[in-house]
DNA sequence: TCAAATTCTGACCATTTGGTCAACTTTTTA
DNA sequence: TAAAAAGTTGACCAAATGGTCAGAATTTGA
């Protein structure tokens, strides 16, 4: 029996301050002994205070270096030592900052998700329907080109059966959708576009700009064998921008 | 250090008779002792000669049950244990038909190789862009509602960086497309559409009909929290064609 | 400066896992 | 029908892996 990520239950949170950024609701739950510093398991960065300095860079280097290895190996493939290689620390160390795999797994998740929406969220009913979905596209491309890793993790997860993403994807990710589609249903009352189911409309953009990331080695090996470069990445932008708005009926003022 | 399908590499496979269906070199490499037998490992099924009856059988039940493990849990997640009791076999049993763990892996991915290019094949130059490209979509659409699995696993093998496939798709995989990217390029030239970015056309096609087998639990999560229904594909072959051909500037007769 | 708090780490351990093997049973063949 | 071939399986093993721990080293705060 497979030891994995237990199925969802995401025990909230009372833990550290998490610089609170995010509304999702905190997938980290066990740490390490003494959790009482200040910054975020990345995000902060140098934190503000003076003491965790040491923990908050490296906690920082720990997800850093797993989220090479998950990616590369997928959570159950990962080894801890590997990951500590990774992060060139003795893994007695590593388990010093988390006291499980399933704890550094569940950081780096956590990690991923504001990154994962943060682009979403920027779209509303004002905005021009070309220009919004253009942006839109293009920024999942970029993510896709600069944070790779992180795709495929997220890709990982889901394709598992969100062994710990359900909670997200049932409660958040369900209502952000809801209200992009009210947003693309206006936009078509409007006029402003043909009327597109919207979820599967969201559903072709999200997989065709994270295709960059989870297919790169296809896409590589198809394109011209060598690593994509800017131009691809262009290409892929222009293409998809393209079809999607002369596809879905939006003029491009 | 991962123990992990080598690196690609793929020696070619002397085995057995392989009813020769597929171009694709055959992944297949140790199975188990005297392979003398008829038969493919799962397309064979009932096989023709009187010998192999048990191990046909048997073989295709291995692979059905690891399907199920290796698409539920990764390459590395899937313990021999898991698939010899989904199999119902006793693990020593497994281990007689196939060597090592990586065997069933390859066998697996193998099966589903066919699968995969077979509806790819059917577009040339003559047909019609529009009834050929709303097939074509309609077909992978389909794939994914009937063998899930087949694409979880097809994807992680990809995101893991295609250790055992990297060969395929360097050299099948990137040839088809060439030849399929010069259909699309005649159609252009004749008019029938747009002069869009042939591969880059396809990337969208495949991301966006994969997604509803990869990222089901999202999707599922994201409409309507149960079970992804017929309507629910029709709905995304309806969107996707729409939204391709129109994007496109195909006209439909 | 010095005690408390935090961080670091080699050595160690229980469990899991892929794989082997020899004895046994069933099927095939002549 | 009997020997050969093919198939079956419980018991076993070495290696890998997640995780523990006690003591040493370093940093922090007063």
């Amino acid at each position: 029996m497979e030891t994995g990520p237990g199925p969802a239950g995401c025990g909230r949170a009372a833990d550290e301050g998490m610089s609170g950024k995010l509304m999702i609701e905190d997938i980290r739950r066990d740490e390490a002994p003494g959790e009482t510093h200040s910054g975020s398991a990345v995000t902060g960065g140098k934190s503000t205070g003076k003491t965790g300095q040491i923990r908050a860079r490296n906690k920082a280097r720990i997800i850093a270096a797993a989220e090479e290895v998950f990616a590369a190996k997928g959570y159950a493939g990962a080894t801890t030592a590997e990951i500590a290689a990774s992060a060139a620390l003795p893994k007695a160390n590593v388990h010093y900052y988390f006291s499980t795999k399933e704890a550094i797994y569940r950081a780096v998740i956590d990690n991923i998700l504001d990154l994962w929406l943060e682009p979403f969220q920027r779209i509303t009913e004002d905005d021009d329907p070309a220009e919004a979905l253009a942006t839109y596209i293009r920024t999942k491309i970029m993510l896709s080109r600069d944070r790779p890793l992180a795709s495929r993790i997220y890709a990982n997860e889901i394709i598992r059966g969100a062994p710990i993403l359900s909670d997200y994807l049932q409660n958040d990710l369900r209502e952000w959708v809801a209200e992009k589609s009210d947003v693309l249903r206006k936009w078509a009352d409007k006029g402003l576009m043909d009327p597109v189911e919207p979820a599967h409309l969201l559903f072709l953009i999200w997989a065709s700009t994270q295709h960059y990331a989870d297919f790169q080695v296809q896409a590589k090996a198809v394109l011209h064998h060598r690593d994509l470069t800017e131009e691809d990445f262009e290409t892929a932008v222009t293409t998809i921008t393209r079809i999607v708005l002369k596809g879905c009926g939006i003029e491009v003022s």
